[in-house]
DNA sequence: CCACAATTGGAATGAACATTCCACATTGAC
DNA sequence: GTCAATGTGGAATGTTCATTCCAATTGTGG
């Protein structure tokens, strides 16, 4: 009777793990130690790769990659590999870790300390994720046409009304000229109707759709009146009738989104429009 | 006998790919719009997801997503899941060679991009800022007082207005009861005159304080209603009269500071409360 | 040199998977 | 209202895959 293999577990995130592997690395045997170098040399690949495929590149049988996992306490190899699938995903966001370490002792906390903690997580995947999606010539185009108008109007209903208010203040700090549409009801489209095409629009609108705010820029479009837009989905009726349009995915938490990211974009243009006009 | 369907060739990267389905997504029938949004909106999950899984949360067949990919020139589902993976490997390296940029001299980059990546950052920190500065238990205090009440009056004014309108936004969404203040100027006061001291107020004000939310919260807290604030000082007018206070210090930009550590703060108060009612 | 254990290669297996196919539903034309 | 065409759901299919198992090989202590 042999002895009984211990079932360790297997650790649970990336970095544990490869802290595991480096310190038995010496003590493998030889093509679990080959694996052991190819894991951490090229992860994207154990990520992506498939048993076979993996298995050859490192010039090993795929059924050392499944003892290779099992050394470290999992089923087989397909636990490993959702390891490194974790971390590609959470590669732009160093927070994760801080998020999962939350997370674990999350049911000694009250309520509003997960909630709390959740979309500060939130907010911190929400802009690493506008600061990988914005293209910076497409921004500096975007600012371009705002800053060569001679009144800016500022399109948004309901959820995206709040960025729009505040970047209408700071516009009026900043003595830019613009106009909020859609603060009182009723005399919206009177004003839009004043818009000539030496004017712009910078219109918001995130999913469910406000239909009045698309049917607005498209209005202005058709007139030849530039029109700049941020939304939460390509699919957004506002980007197809934009000059210039940028996508924002606010993450969220428990199905709630804050506008974290969504700010510091407006913030954002609003001073580089009026960064361009003071040097212009 | 039928048309031969023309086998056109399939995108050969995901930008293509992006374009192909935008340019499509008018003439493609109802369930594979529904893909073509899905892919666009969560790209990561087609990247890593089996065709099995992506189907459940897509709310569609198995089926329609190879026929989607069809649509698109591929042989099946798995030729278009590719395109997603490359993206991804390709993104995690192009997001770090952005933040290597940022962290080097922005002398070479176009200003708005200087000031793009300069809120970027400051939003971080704002963020970092606030998780280490908000007391779990002066939260969660916070929250229940909120939470008791029959009206939520909501007082801000100036620069920190949008974050009261997306709470009263969001209040009206989770069927919470609130009264924004500041709204349309003239009636504020009659507003606040109706108050009891079941209700209670949130109140934020950020420096230069705004003189008349200070002296709204006062009148409030001497008539025994409870007043919650969310300030950038110890020393703002509306810590003394408060019974919880919290302080916010948004990092700023050449002297701008966006609301994303406001908001992300607001929206987790706002949820807690509403969730803090459901409960009981 | 032998016995024994540890390690390895590769075929066998069964599960998971993408894909195909067909019946049914929906849409639009006449 | 009827019919054709297109679109859709879901079961059937054949393939690919991870895993297991066992024989072959290598290493090791006596």
């Amino acid at each position: 009777m042999s002895e009984i293999t211990a079932k360790i577990t297997p650790p649970q995130d990336f970095d544990t793990l490869r802290a595991a592997i480096l310190e038995r690395r010496g003590e493998l045997p030889k093509r679990l130690t080959q694996v052991a170098a190819y894991a951490l040399d090229h992860p994207d690949d154990i990520a992506f790769g498939t048993a076979a495929s993996i298995a050859l590149s490192a010039d090993v049988q795929p059924s050392t990659l499944v003892r290779f996992a099992q050394q470290f306490g999992f089923d087989g190899f397909s636990g490993l590999q959702l390891l490194f699938r974790a971390r590609l995903r959470e590669r732009t966001s160093s927070y994760e870790e801080r998020l999962r370490a939350l997370e674990q002792d999350g049911a000694a906390l009250a309520e509003s300390t997960t909630i709390f903690n959740g979309f500060i997580a939130a907010a911190h995947r929400s802009i690493d994720t506008i600061a990988a999606a914005v293209e910076p010539d497409a921004f500096e185009r975007a600012v371009t046409l705002l800053a060569n108008a001679e009144t800016i109007y500022l399109i948004a209903k309901r959820r995206s009304y709040p960025i729009s208010s505040y970047m209408a203040y700071a516009f009026g700090k900043l003595k830019v000229r613009c106009q909020l549409v859609g603060t009182s009801a009723g005399i919206d489209d009177d004003l839009l109707a004043m818009a000539t095409p030496s004017d712009a629009a910078f219109a918001i609108s995130f999913s469910p759709y406000a239909s009045e705010s698309a049917a607005q820029a498209r209005a202005l479009a058709a007139r030849g009146i530039p029109v700049v837009s941020l939304t939460d989905s390509a699919f957004s009726p506002l980007a197809e009738c934009s000059r210039e349009w940028f996508e924002v995915v606010e993450a969220d938490h428990a199905g709630f989104r804050s506008l974290s990211a969504s700010m510091a974009f407006a913030m954002a243009l609003t001073v580089s429009i009026a960064e361009k006009r003071r040097r212009g």
